[in-house]
DNA sequence: TGAAAATACGGAAACGATTGCGAAATGACT
DNA sequence: AGTCATTTCGCAATCGTTTCCGTATTTTCA
């Protein structure tokens, strides 16, 4: 097919061995500076490019990455995977990315995928439907890197980055309370996820902090379908029961909300405060009322997984990923969907 | 690292030879029914995973797409990925993702990389720096299957998918002049873009078509940083020649405009309509007012992709991808940004 | 029954790179 | 001049598959 130029035609055409030609590529210190020069430029005149599949094999590593998280169609998993390439990008890494649509099944296929070594190392987010994590226990113990971030599988023994989804949720509830709120909605994915869990504590003890009991039928846990949650989360607004603050624990959900609350006559932030996580500042910006957000460092995130796979990847003799969450901080950034008059 | 068992050590077990492995696995027809499922069971159990490099080594070959785009943070291209990769995941091809950030010198040195045979085909969508295009030649003229998708290289003999730019511009425009307006503001990237000039073009035909002249001063081009074209267009919309109809012909810039619009008193749509090319549908409803759309089928676009270079890859001797634009329609749908009283 | 054909498998080369080891050429030193 | 170290390069093995051959065994059929 695309075929050009390989080595041993290259080092025929120099009058050299396929050997000494690959040395002088590699800068290898066996060979003279002037043969170097010679090979250089011969390589550039007739653009050799090397094959990435023969070196992989014989260095057995592929200088490529894997990216897998649970659905492309979000500002927060663009934006990491934006920070992920800016760092491998600068170090010649390549990045295979896969969706598992929140489908565990499909994530089960996408990883055995990986247990060949295509991928050098794997970033991974977990999908809302994972709990039995055997799939993903396997490949850690064959020694493939594996990074988690954002929701992450804590019983794996490696790294992993979040944001301090405890500590913000907290935040962001207090926040809630501070203007007044006194029955306060969660909205959440699967129970099973880490950063459910965690968001959930910190909005409970918040709420315990203020001398507040959680409403039961306030706290609701969404699916896949947008248009079903949006008629779950209408429902729970318009309910005997129905809350005067609104948590939500994921970007769409603030969405949905704000799309319910559109089919009722609820005022925000009169009759109902909102903040959520979120990531896309701008659409928060022209949400009506301006969303208020706990805005997590994508970016960052995923700066910071790639910098710790390319330490573990490139310098010779590296330990394993410490069994270890690090947590970059969120900031809150307030509008006018939790204060009157803003 | 990660090395499970290989054919050799697989073939050892069963008291075999490699070659005879290796056709059982592959289905061949030498192989006797016993010992293929002799071999197949044996494999499963020692859960044997072929070696990925030898294979694209040997058959020249690499069950790897890539795609190039010019941002990640886009509804569109999230989408399109979205339809490439269902298509592509059946026939088990992986997806190598690039963004060139909209730097063409980036984009030089992606493309410098996936000239080595790293990926079968390459989809993509140029950045709007792009107007020399020998990169993008040298790669065609290599061999290497090359499909351009909504900013398209017109010069480049191969395949490209797009919509209908030039009539749902058109269309699009003639709705404005439908609803009132008499002078109608134009918003773009660079105009090296392909759908940079369609849209153009669309847009000033429909205005001779209803009689109507075209001003520059309404029509801007705007550049990669946000904040510099939400100043430009709130600078334009403020001007002596302030328009009362916007077309917008990418999504950030809608954005964009409803951020400036933000700043000013203009009111939507009584002061001020506007329309504009658009795949966040959730988030076009959510806008204040809900913002008509020209609606472009981005996971179809996607599908289409993938199906043309699949049916190229995998079917045995198929013709070069052929000299063609396929244009798929866009929908128009009104909401209350260009309706008074929707 | 004997020759031809079909069946089932193994040996070895090939894909294109890297690298340990050996060897020729050059220079240094006594 | 002869020995030895240094520089510079080539030979061949290797990574894990696939596949072209060749071959041994069995089947077919006149």
């Amino acid at each position: 097919m695309s075929t050009g130029v390989n080595l041993k035609e290259l080092a025929a055409e120099l009058k050299l061995s396929p050997s000494t030609v690959s040395r002088a590529l590699n800068d290898s210190y066996e060979i003279s500076e002037a043969t170097k020069k010679k090979v250089v430029s011969m390589a550039e005149k007739l653009n050799y490019q090397p094959n990435p599949f023969a070196r992989s094999l014989r260095e057995n590593k592929s200088k490529t990455i894997a990216v897998v998280m649970p659905e492309r169609m979000s500002n927060f998993f663009s934006k990491v995977i934006d920070g992920i390439e800016e760092v491998t990008h600068q170090h010649g890494y390549h990045l295979l990315i896969y969706s598992t649509h929140e489908d565990v099944e499909r994530e089960k296929k996408i990883l055995n995928l990986l247990m060949n070594g295509r991928a050098d190392a794997i970033v991974m987010s977990v999908s809302s439907q994972t709990s039995d994590i055997s799939h993903l226990a396997r490949l850690h113990e064959r020694g493939v890197p594996l990074i988690f971030f954002d929701r992450i599988c804590e019983s794996i023994p490696t790294t992993k980055f979040i944001t301090n989804d405890y500590e913000s949720s907290f935040e962001g509830t207090r926040h809630l309370i501070q203007q007044g709120c006194r029955k306060i909605a969660f909205l959440m994915l699967s129970k099973e996820l880490s950063i459910t869990r965690e968001r959930y504590r910190g909005y409970l003890d918040a709420l315990k902090a203020a001398g507040l009991s959680p409403t039961p039928s306030l706290q609701v846990t969404c699916a896949h379908e947008e248009e079903k949650n949006v008629e779950a989360i209408r429902n729970m607004l318009l309910s005997e029961d129905r809350p005067d603050g609104l948590v939500s624990s994921v970007e769409k959900l603030a969405l949905a909300t704000y799309h319910a609350v559109k089919k009722t006559d609820i005022k925000i932030p009169e009759d109902l405060k909102i903040i959520s996580f979120f990531s896309n500042l701008s659409i928060a910006g022209l949400l009506t009322p301006p969303l208020t957000t706990i805005t997590q460092p994508a970016f960052t995130i995923g700066e910071e997984c790639a910098k710790l796979l390319i330490k573990k990847l490139t310098k010779p003799r590296q330990p394993d990923l410490p069994n270890q969450i690090i947590s970059i901080p969120s900031s809150i950034t307030i509008r006018s969907s939790t204060v009157v008059d803003y």
